[in-house]
DNA sequence: ATACCGACCGACTGACCGGTCGGTTTGAGT
DNA sequence: ACTCAAACCGACCGGTCAGTCGGTCGGTAT
């Protein structure tokens, strides 16, 4: 009954994949009014009549862009939510999960973030919706443990997550220059920067 | 031979003045490609024609409404930096005055953070060399100060600096709903955040 | 061989928009 | 009251680009 998922795709499929690739690789690199369709045909090996055969419009095929980046993202982060140890650990296994994926897919998860409460569209509450599952709700499941467990001072997990999420995104985006060294001592700093801030004496500020 | 600056704007003055403020709306609303020139001059009792007669292209608008919030907010944060007091009362007082802004103004720090570091054009060096002293460098001088007196630990102060900023977004833009009740609120949560981390104990970490 | 169909092509269109320009209005100085 | 320059108008131009559409092509079933 289950049938084996056929690792060959159809042509169709094929093309619909590259043409989401090239328009992954374009809208990363440029913003999304300067990125024409036809420099995504012409990337993608299609003309625009192509595309257009597999997309309704940019925007549906922007959005099915983010989707499918969504689904991936989604798939790798589960095993680290799903790993035993601190949350700490957890929080590093996913860092350090997402910091091994290749730039250009780091740098949309970064172009998403800032997108994805202005964005407007037709499919804008599923996107939304996946984006969260993808990324912000992972994150929270692991720090609601923390705190379950007294690891995390109490607070709003919402909050929480989209702070860690933006201290991963300054100290390894490239504000941060080469201040920093190897990837895993840049984990390292946002780990400790999340965990246990800035100050010098633990016992600071009015908590 | 100092001669009285006059409160009361020329026409001109006053036309262009109004010219940025339509700008500085619009564009917090939309973001720059969906923004029309006629848009902005109708919004600001002007027509095309009128715009064009006071500034050289779409991008210069940009540029200079840019520039024209970048020195008022570098008046603004200069008495904080100068004040006496701990590094986290003198974070504590840019921020509020920060907070203290109209929405609009936020959203436009917001949006200049966003997008500075992929901004191309003209007065590109100028603008972010604007940018870098109307904020960054402000916090990054408070940050040194606390290192400097014990009262942050070792670290790269542009790196901080950043971080601080990112955490401020955070915990006052929309993602967080009203999870946070009143702006003070707010505002000891992001210090607290940022000095000493979200750990319960503040023993834990690397360090 | 023939019929068929989905994949793809590429020239075209219609709307939009940044920028221009010749002309008109306004108001400060004399 | 006259002058002149700056301020402002609005029709227009040139270019760009999303989306369309009639048609071609290659594979597949019969």
């Amino acid at each position: 009954m289950t049938q084996i998922t056929t690792q060959t795709l159809s042509r169709s499929e094929a093309t619909s994949a590259r043409i989401i690739a090239a328009a992954r690789t374009l809208f990363v690199a440029r913003n999304y009014a300067d990125v024409t369709t036809d420099m995504i045909a012409g990337a993608a090996g299609v003309t625009k009549g192509g595309l257009y055969h597999h997309f309704a419009s940019k925007e549906s095929l922007y959005a099915s862009m983010m989707l499918d980046d969504f689904e991936r993202k989604h798939k790798l982060f589960e095993q680290a939510v799903a790993s035993s140890g601190t949350s700490r650990e957890r929080l590093a296994r996913l860092t350090r999960d997402f910091l091994a994926l290749p730039e250009e897919e780091r740098e949309l998860a970064r172009l998403v973030r800032r997108d994805i409460n202005t964005f407007t569209g037709n499919d804008r509450d599923r996107l939304v919706r996946a984006y969260q599952l993808a990324l912000p709700e992972q994150i929270e499941a692991i720090i609601r443990d923390g705190i379950r467990d007294g690891e995390l001072a109490q607070g709003d997990p919402r909050i929480l997550s989209w702070s860690f999420v933006a201290l991963v995104e300054v100290v390894v985006s490239q504000y941060a220059y080469d201040a920093l060294g190897s990837t895993s001592q840049r984990l390292e700093h946002v780990l400790d920067l999340f965990f246990d801030g800035a100050a010098a004496n633990p016992t600071g500020g009015t908590r």
